[in-house]
DNA sequence: TGGCGTTGTATACGCTAAAATATAACGGCC
DNA sequence: GGCCGTTATATTTTAGCGTATACAACGCCA
């Protein structure tokens, strides 16, 4: 499952470069994991179908929306129990946001990366 | 201890960015870990010293060693076993040259991450 | 009014990855 | 030749993290 690396897993057989890349504020994390799930429960309306979906429990999707929101200090999921569904989740205005933003980023630094590796490893290891 | 991550530990409350950068080709990994051993073994002269200089176990430091010497098909390290001071180990020029371009590399990477965030997130969150 | 599916939270369990431990071979040096 | 510290490797132990499990509260809906 993907965690956040980048390169995919083509060509095993020359250099590859890979790399990671998240936002952290008072031990609060946010990087390719939570892009993913927030995605998810943005399409899907609740914590735990997004969870189940990426193969993970309830209790870890939710440990890491929690954390993010208690480091960054920003709400980024607003949640009802009980009700039609038996409950929901669906994002926040800042949310939305975070995840646009982090998505350019991720791909302005992905390109950058990818040509820096091409351009400094030309030739390694020597013949 | 420093594990490829970068961005420090200042400034706690705002939001800042951190990446880790590494190299792979068929399983091996070349990355900061392995960049700051190999450092510590061109100064020190020997796999152990540089191990435990880094608080790592002499087994733990030799499979990242061979892992990545596998993986990419290139000696990185020449050793002896007995004699003077009972053993040791030097670089080999490909491993003098990886350590070169590699500082490089996630130089210019830090630099674009850094500048590249605080361009895509001015103004995260909203007031 | 009782059932269902969700959020929210605590706790116990299991597995895997890291670390400690053990051991062999080697070769200068005293 | 015995000693020392290193490389090289296997095996055992430990610890931390993720996961499963359990359970209460909630509110529409049939």
């Amino acid at each position: 499952m993907d965690d956040g690396k980048t390169g995919g897993d083509s060509k095993p057989n020359l250099v590859q470069v890979k790399h990671k890349l998240w936002l952290e504020k008072n031990g609060g994390i946010f990087g390719e994991g939570l892009f993913q799930l927030l995605s998810n429960v943005a399409g899907l309306g609740s914590i735990s179908h997004a969870a189940r979906e990426m193969g993970m429990s309830y209790r870890a999707a939710w440990g890491k929306i929690k954390m993010a929101e208690d480091g960054f200090g920003v709400p980024l999921v607003i949640t009802h129990v009980g009700g039609e569904m038996g409950g929901g989740a669906r994002l926040t205005p800042a949310a939305d946001e975070l995840l646009i933003k982090y998505r350019r980023f991720q791909e302005l630094v992905d390109t950058f990366v990818q040509n820096s590796f091409q351009e400094t490893f030309r030739g390694w290891p020597g013949p």
